[in-house]
DNA sequence: CTACTATTCCATAGATTTATGGAACATGAT
DNA sequence: ATCATGTTCCATAAATCTATGGAATAGTAG
């Protein structure tokens, strides 16, 4: 009663964005879609789905216009619709970390907790990187690296982390980004780098992060070397616009 | 296996989250406990919710661990656990005004919507109150304003608007906040104030967003009697010495 | 102690959501 | 045209959520 009408509505409106993060699955589509455009086949892989299921979910996703897509050809890509959607699942895991101490807990467990007096600001980052001291690793799946890295950043996706180690300079100090505080492939590959003696350290969060801060992106084909060509990679509208900060 | 299981864990944790803002009440209430503190039977009244109702929806978002609650006498208090909180609702706020037509819409036809060239500014207001060009209004309900507003702010809430004209100088412009940019009652208390012939503004955003901006909140009773030493530890000095109205 | 108040707990019927197989569609290739 | 592929739509059983009345629980006042 205190309460117009017309706020019951807003409330009703937002409850449409609430559905999509009530379920563990959409979260984290929604999270990989923070990091670079997929196609639904690559969508229920990584989130472990059965096809049909995560088209479904999808559409949940995109009920509450928090996605777009995109046709290729036969394949339908989808992607975070805006800045404000990355914002919104960046907010969500923070509160998590802030009052859900299981999921500091889960974190920490593998050193990605929030005892990160070991990780490298972003700002620091800059300048090591402009003079040279470090190289930056990413060791994100390649797609997303294309999708968009930082700018000077290696892609070494985990996975492949123990069978090029060699390509490492072992004179300098490793600092390894992944997708951001969620994630856990920084921090593994922090702890296998050390575990083989280099010097190594994540970066605080991760590219979306990174992004928001308003700090240059890069989109290139992933390649193995440490120069970059900083080309519009037309297979992903995504980062191609030059997004406003803040 | 592209995911760790511990990520999958992270994710089911997120979803306790999710759960709280996918009923709109819910959401609704986390709105008002944003505000201030407040007790199970007012909410309920608030929310336009049954008692049992209401307090089934509290502990939905008590085990997420969103708001924690302080027992007075016979009465339970429930109020945001933290300020993660209320950064956490005006993120879904702000995506669901820019991804949500319907949201805007619903806004815009009071008045409230994005076409906010009519706000000031938190810069402007500072300036201008210190100078007393203005006077600031606070026409949130009283226990809202005793538990936190603007330094210099006067309590009119806006179901006495009407009444109380008088005691506003017709000299000067008014300022008007509310609870947020999905609260419609400084829009409306504007609205009011115009037809009479004042000038009268909306601040931008509400007073959660005031206090995220590091500004000064003073508590204080609201024109009657009360004790004003904030007892309560949290981020925020929740407080409320009402005494009841109606 | 008893009466009273504010809140929580419990049981339940009714509504909603989820995963999933199979059908239907759209697109590109043959 | 026909086929193959990637995606969406549809139907449904199983699981979950919601509102609500009534009972149980704490705290307060006589």
């Amino acid at each position: 009663m205190e309460h117009d009408s017309g706020s019951a509505d807003v409330y009703e409106q937002l409850a449409r964005i609430g559905k999509v993060v009530v379920h563990p699955k959409r979260i984290e589509l929604l999270d990989l879609l923070c990091q670079a455009e997929r196609s639904v086949e690559t969508l229920a892989e990584a989130a472990g789905l059965k096809l049909t299921t995560a088209s479904a979910h999808l559409q949940v996703i995109r009920q509450a216009r928090l996605v777009e897509t995109r046709r290729e050809g036969t394949r339908v890509y989808y992607r975070a619709a805006g800045e404000e959607v990355c914002r919104f699942v960046a907010a969500l895991g923070d509160l998590g970390r802030a009052r859900l101490a299981e999921v500091d807990q889960i974190l920490r467990a593998i050193g990605a907790g929030s005892d990160s007096a070991e990780r490298v600001t972003r700002a620091e980052l800059l300048e090591r990187v402009r003079s040279g001291e470090v190289v930056v690793l990413d060791v994100r799946p390649a797609e997303e690296y294309a999708a968009g890295h930082i700018p000077g950043a290696v892609s070494l996706p985990l996975e492949h982390l123990e069978a090029r180690l060699g390509e490492l300079d072992p004179g300098l100090e490793v600092v390894a980004y992944c997708r951001g505080p969620l994630c856990l492939l920084a921090p593994e590959a922090v702890a296998t780098l050390r575990a083989r003696g280099l010097r190594a350290r994540c970066l605080e969060d991760g590219l979306p992060e990174w992004r928001q801060a308003g700090l240059p992106v890069a989109t290139a084909p992933a390649g193995r070397s440490g120069r970059d060509t900083p080309a519009t990679a037309p297979t992903n509208g995504h980062e191609a616009r030059p997004g406003r900060r803040r």
